[in-house]
DNA sequence: GCGTGAATCATACTTTGGAGTGATGCCCCC
DNA sequence: GGGGGCATCACTCCAAAGTATGATTCACGC
């Protein structure tokens, strides 16, 4: 990001350079041969229009950027009081494991994992872990998809 | 978004036509007190790039419109094999319906529901439900959150 | 030091999901 | 007119999910 930005204003300045060359050039045959003002104006206008546009949309994309990065809506969490391990096990359930491969994967019986999931569409309001993980997703207690929080 | 162009344009047009009278001004100056080409075209320049920023800004904005609107991936639908039917199953399950449910909304039996889920599944190379649903979701079957299909 | 709540594990039970297999009616296309 | 794909329904069987209830341990705070 920064090291993108960097290079976008040593871009620029080079083109300023460039351009100033080019303008003494310009300047050089208006003295030379009468050429008029507004054409002079004309081909800057243009020239910097354009690049105005360049970086214009260059910026807009960096601003809404493709990342799109997860920020954990505490506020949501902690008001429906659930816990850290719970958003584990939510976690593992949204990307589609059953009780079973989540018990496996965070060391824990599989009865401790259906307690925590009773738990979790407690809290939630629901009565489906597919529901739960829609909820969650939209409440923002988990990343859309294909994100992980480990 | 026609009309928005053409309000874009209009404004375009009111701009340049402000701007050259800015400009004959300024040149009425210049031809007055000797002012130098160097200002007159640094004030050009400047202007420009703002209004090229602001017009590079407007289009991208434009182009990844804000909604985000929902397109099927008809080319990786029809790769799987998977049927406008099995679409609306995948649309129920993805909002956390059961079986029976989705069976009492589209107005079938619990076993056709159940034939269409095992096919869905079969398809999606998954064994699971959730993992249908982020399957489907990843391959833009569905659509992300919180919208519906029908 | 005692209550509270989280995390863990447990048993017993019901409901739902998914696999396997097969049947029927329909439509389209060669 | 027969084959193929789709949608529908059916039945069995087993696995997974979810409910209910309760026990234990640990950490934290008053």
């Amino acid at each position: 990001m920064k090291i993108a930005l960097t290079k976008t204003v040593v871009l620029y300045g080079l083109f300023l350079a460039g351009l100033s060359y080019l303008l003494a050039l310009i300047k050089f045959k208006f003295l030379l041969r009468e050429l008029s003002v507004e054409f002079y104006v004309g081909v800057v206008t243009i020239v910097f229009t354009a690049l105005g546009v360049w970086m214009g949309s260059r910026l807009v994309r960096k601003k809404r950027g493709p990342v799109e990065q997860f920020v954990m809506n505490e506020s949501a969490r902690d008001h429906l009081g659930i816990t850290a391990r719970e958003i584990e096990v939510l976690a593992l359930m949204s990307a589609g494991h059953s009780n079973e491969e989540i018990a496996r994967q965070l060391f824990l019986s599989l009865h401790t994992v259906k307690s925590h999931v009773s738990h979790i569409l407690f809290k939630l309001d629901v009565s489906r872990r597919t529901q739960a993980v829609e909820k969650a997703r939209s409440l923002h207690l988990i990343p859309k998809s294909g994100s992980s929080l480990v």
